[in-house]
DNA sequence: GTGAAAATCTTTATCGTTAATTTATAGCGC
DNA sequence: GCGCTATAAATTAACGATAAAGATTTTCAC
C-alpha cells in the first residue's frame, strides 16, 4: 500500500541510497554481505523500483514504440510479437499503437512518442507526406526506424522489402500463365506510399509485357475480408471480366475466395487468384492460396535490433537500410491458361 | 537536437516556470496575452513536453498495460485494438505484451508494469497460480482488471464471459444434432484456467445428456493452425472417429478444416464441426464455420472503462464485474445425424 | 607495519515537471 | 485613496531515482 521509495530501503537497511541504487543495477560492485542484507530489507518490505524516477534520472527511457496500421491484422501482429519478443529479451517495455491509415492520428502518436522520451520508434511505412517529420525525429537524434517498406532515402534506416518488385513479379506469374487480363484488389493506395508502389509494380509489369492497364479492373479498399469480398463480386460482375486477379494482401484475398464460392466461381479453374503476405491461414485455404511470402517476423526483430544498434551508438548507426527478400509461395489457386 | 525545458521556455517568454506548467495544462488559468506569448515560444523553440518528469512529479503516469496471450492471433487483436482505441482516446499510452501462455512471463511482466508505475493494468485471463500475485496488486491499489473470463471470486473486477457456458452450450447444439460421439480440440488447458474452463463445460454437457467421456477424443494442443490440423488429423484416423468436433478456437477450427480436407472429409456430410471466437474468418470459410461468437472487442472497450474509472476513483470502483454474452452463431459446418 | 591500489560506500547535484503556498496586480464600490 | 476580492504570476519544495566525485575501508606485496 505506502510507497517504499530507495530512501527508505537505505536507511532500514543502514546504508546510502547509492549503495541501494547499485545493489539494483550492478549487484557485482557491492559486498555480499551488505547486498544480501540490502535485499532482504527490500522483499521484505515489497519495495518496488520505480522506473518513472529512473528514467527521468538516467534521461533516457527503456521504452520503445511502435505503430502498425491496425493491430487487428494477422500480418503485422506478427512483426507485432516479434518486435514484442526482442524488447522483451532485451529489457525494454512496449508501448504500442495503430494508426489506422490516419496520418493526423500518426502524426499525434508519434507526438505522444516524443513526449514519452522513448528510446526509439518503429513505424510501419508511413502515409503520404509524412517522411519529413520521422526525418525530423532523426535529425533530433530519436532513434526511428520504419518497417514494412523499402526507402529510396539516403537518411532514414529502414527493414522492409521491395513493394514494387513484390507484385511485379506477382504480376509476372500470372502473364506467364498467359492471363491477360488481370484484376487487381488493393489497399489504400492513395494513402499510403508502400501500397501504392504494389499498384506501380502491377502496372509496370502490364505495361512491360504490352498489356494494357484497365482502371476498371483495379478496386481499391480497405483490406478487410468484406471488403475483398466486395471488390471481388463487383470484377466477376464485370462483362469482361478478368481471368486473375491479385489481391495486395491475403485477407483482401480471403474475402475474394469466399466471393468466388458465392457465385460459384471455382479457383482456379474459373479465376486464378495471388494474394500478398502470406499469413498463415493462405496454406489453409481451400484451395491453398499462391501469394508473395512476406518476412513478417524478421521484419520485427531486426526492427529492433536496429534500434538497438541507435541506442547504443547513435553517431555509428544512425541509418541502417535493410531489405529482405519477399518470394512467390507457389500453390493452387491459379491455373495456366490454354 | 538540444533538449529544450519548460524552464527555458520560461526564461523565454519572461515569465516563471508555474506559468508555463499551466499554460500547458491549464490554458484558461492564463491571460490571453501571456498564452500567446508562451505558445508563441513553445512552437519556436520545438519543446516537447516530458510526459516523464511530469508523470514523476505527479507521481501516476498516463500509461496502461495489457497483457494478452500473444499478439498473433485475431481474436486477441481485436481485443487489443478496442483497447487501442480506448486509451488513446483518453489520452493515454499504451503498454503491450505478450505471455504466450507462461507463467513466469506474466509475472515478469505483471512486475515490469508496477516498475513502470502504470495506471493500470488489463490481463487476460491468467495462468493457474497467478489468481494471488494479481490480488495483490489489487490490494495494493493499483487497478486492474481480467478479461476474457468470468471470475468466481469477489475481489477481482473483470471483464468477460462464461467460458463453462460457452462450450456447455455449443456441445450441447452437437448433442441435439443427435451426435453422440464428439471430439475436442482444446488449446492449453492444464495451462490456464479460462481454457480449463472450455473443457469442463464440454465434459458437463456430455455428463447431462448421458454420453461417456473419452479422453482420446479430447486433444491438447496450442492454438495454431497447424496444431488444429494435426489434432484433426488424428481424430480423423481413429477406428470409431467422432461424428463431429468442438474446436476451442477458431484458428484450431480452420486447422482441423484444412485436415479434413486433405482426407477427402467433407464438413458437414462426413464431419461436423464447430469453432470458438468467431474471428472473421469463420464467416468466410468454406463451409462457414459454425461457432461461439465471443464479444471480442467490447471485452477491450469496458475494460478499458472499468480502469478509467477506478483510476478515477479507486474506493468506489474497486471491483466491476461485466460477464458479457456470447452466442452460438450457427452456419453451415453442422449437419444433424439421422 | 606501510603505502598504494582496489573495492566499497557516501555525498550531493541533477533530471524536468507539478502543486501548494505566496506575492503581485487589477478592478471596484465607497 | 482605502480595503477587499479576484485573478495572474512567482517561489519553492517535492517526486524517486542516477551518477560523478569524494571518502573510507580492504587487501596485500614487501
Amino acid at each position: 500500500m505506502a510507497k517504499i521509495t530507495m530512501e527508505e530501503i537505505a536507511k532500514l537497511a543502514g546504508v546510502s541510497l547509492a549503495t541501494v541504487s547499485r545493489c539494483i543495477h550492478s549487484p557485482h560492485l557491492v559486498k555480499r554481505e551488505t547486498r544480501e542484507k540490502i535485499n532482504g530489507v527490500m522483499s521484505k518490505a515489497n519495495y518496488i523500483y520505480n522506473a518513472t524516477a529512473g528514467d527521468l534520472s538516467r534521461k533516457k527511457s527503456s521504452i520503445l514504440g511502435v505503430i502498425i496500421p491496425t493491430a487487428k491484422s494477422l500480418v503485422f501482429s506478427t512483426t507485432l510479437l516479434a518486435i514484442q519478443e526482442m524488447a522483451q529479451q532485451n529489457n525494454y517495455s512496449l508501448v504500442t499503437a495503430s494508426s489506422k491509415y490516419d496520418s493526423v492520428t500518426e502524426s499525434s502518436l508519434i507526438q505522444q512518442f516524443m513526449e514519452r522520451q522513448l528510446a526509439g520508434i518503429i513505424l510501419t511505412g508511413f502515409v503520404f507526406g509524412q517522411k519529413d517529420l520521422v526525418k525530423e525525429l532523426s535529425r533530433r537524434g530519436m532513434p526511428c526506424v520504419v518497417i514494412w517498406d523499402k526507402l529510396d532515402d539516403s537518411e532514414l534506416s529502414y527493414v522492409g522489402f521491395d513493394n514494387f518488385k513484390a507484385t511485379y513479379e506477382a504480376t509476372q506469374h500470372l502473364i506467364e500463365l498467359r492471363h491477360r487480363r488481370i484484376g487487381l484488389i488493393i489497399g489504400p493506395y492513395t494513402k499510403v506510399e508502400r501500397v501504392r508502389k504494389r499498384l506501380d509494380g502491377y502496372q509496370a509489369a502490364l505495361k512491360v509485357n504490352g498489356l494494357t492497364f484497365d482502371p476498371e479492373i483495379v478496386i481499391e479498399k480497405e483490406p478487410t475480408l468484406l471488403d475483398g469480398k466486395e471488390a471481388m463480386a463487383r470484377l466477376m460482375s464485370l462483362q469482361d471480366r478478368p481471368t486473375a486477379v491479385l489481391a495486395a494482401s491475403d485477407t483482401l484475398a480471403v474475402g475474394a475466395m469466399a466471393a468466388a464460392r458465392d457465385l460459384e466461381l471455382n479457383i482456379p479453374e474459373d479465376v486464378s487468384l495471388v494474394g500478398f503476405d502470406d499469413i498463415d491461414i493462405a496454406a489453409y485455404c481451400n484451395p491453398p492460396l499462391t501469394t508473395v511470402h512476406v518476412p513478417a517476423y524478421e521484419i520485427g526483430r531486426n526492427a529492433v535490433k536496429i534500434i538497438l544498434n541507435m541506442i547504443n551508438d547513435f553517431e555509428k548507426y544512425r541509418v541502417q537500410q535493410y531489405c529482405l527478400d519477399t518470394n512467390l509461395v507457389i500453390r493452387n489457386s491459379c491455373r495456366r491458361l490454354e
